[in-house]
DNA sequence: ATTGATTACAGACGAATGTATGCCATAATC
DNA sequence: GATTATGGCATACATTCGTCTGTAATCAAT
């Protein structure tokens, strides 16, 4: 039958299985088939097979939806981290239990039950570039080391601040000199965790989950 | 033969699935099967149908890998996205095709081939809590409002700066009074996309992506 | 003990899916 | 015109996979 312009086609094959891949949903040679209107299997089939050869997919042999775009590897581990609304005095774990939403985190440097999401208020962080309404990703932990930005209950609030030591108290220093660093001692100061990613949701009316 | 503690084994095989769909690789019966070692099928097909009337899963039926997580409004829908390393002139199709690595992120407000993430580079945007080494997740598109944060080829190198119009020329502001801003013809200027999200990785070790 | 619910096993069937073979049409090159 | 490469079609086959039927063991409640 009649043919489309050299390559053309298998680019936008590719694309397909591309797009299907990254959104979870692995096609079937079929399922290529009919979003092309091929007549026959084999030249969905034909395709698949030219773009291995290409290297740019993998295919698991005999596996239904076998086909996987190349670097597995370094491919992230998606897990969904709740993003925390309040967080009353040491109950974090009621608080996981009714999350404002959830955020896609790759998770290959922790334990999936490990993390949480918060929305920063107030402007205590601006010097090292987190502004209020950013979220901050938390790893729960007990303690810190110097340097590290953790969340801290201070009077039954939760709060973002970089840790440091200082002698046998410990400062939770502000990253802004309009505020002043909050001085306690080690034992009272109760740690929920180290924040290991900051984000800001800038889309048009997408807002934050 | 024997058994587990009610509902102890259902709660796994639940975690097995939506680890496996959250890595965008949907299992199929037998492959729970085998991962909990059951020696029918069947016993692996129970706990799924059960997943189903729990409403914790839902089924494509008859087809393979056909099962997803439910509740899709209020789940994030996770994509994930190309990281690219360098953008050259206008080749910004072949530069997703071999990226530094892929970030998950919710696509709910847009399509999957439109997503890509680059590495800001330089401090020109400090001002707006953009660092040096911050990944922008940047949404595909030729134009842009007042306001914007922007991705612009200049000079064969993409940058990130708000896009404000002067008149029929844009301009390009820096967000950081160390730098000028770049004044262009509205026809001469590219501009690659929209910065919908800033991340920032601190992780120890873990580096980014 | 009886009943019912749950967990697990065994084997089989049919549909979905990956794969193979052969054929035809178009376009470029010699 | 012959050759070669490419894009596409049609059909058949083998494996994978979802589904079904039937049986047995364990536990809780009656």
């Amino acid at each position: 039958m009649g043919r489309t312009p050299t390559g053309e086609t298998r680019r936008k094959v590719f694309e397909f299985v591309r797009d299907r891949l990254l959104a979870g949903q692995p096609p079937t040679v079929r399922e290529v088939q009919d979003a092309f209107g091929f007549r026959a299997v084999q030249t969905a089939r034909q395709h698949l097979e030219r773009l291995v050869e290409d290297g740019r997919l993998v295919a698991d042999r005999h596996k239904a939806r076998g086909y996987r775009l190349p670097g597995a590897g370094r491919q992230p581990r998606t897990v969904l981290v709740p993003v925390l609304g309040r967080v009353p005095a040491g109950a974090l774990e009621e608080a996981v239990e009714d999350p404002d939403g959830y955020l896609p985190v790759d998770a290959r440097c922790a334990a999936a039950g490990d993390l949480f999401a918060l929305r920063v208020r107030g402007e205590s962080m601006t010097g090292v570039g987190i502004l209020p309404g950013d979220l901050v990703i938390v790893r729960r932990q007990p303690s810190a080391e110097n340097g590290d930005i953790v969340v801290a209950l201070v009077e039954n609030d939760a709060t973002v601040k970089t840790f440091r030591t200082r002698g046998r108290r410990v400062e939770l220093r502000p990253e802004n000199p309009a505020f002043d660093p909050i001085v306690l001692d080690a034992e009272t100061v109760a740690i929920l965790g180290k924040v290991i990613e900051v984000r800001r949701i800038l889309g048009a009316g997408a807002a934050g989950v």
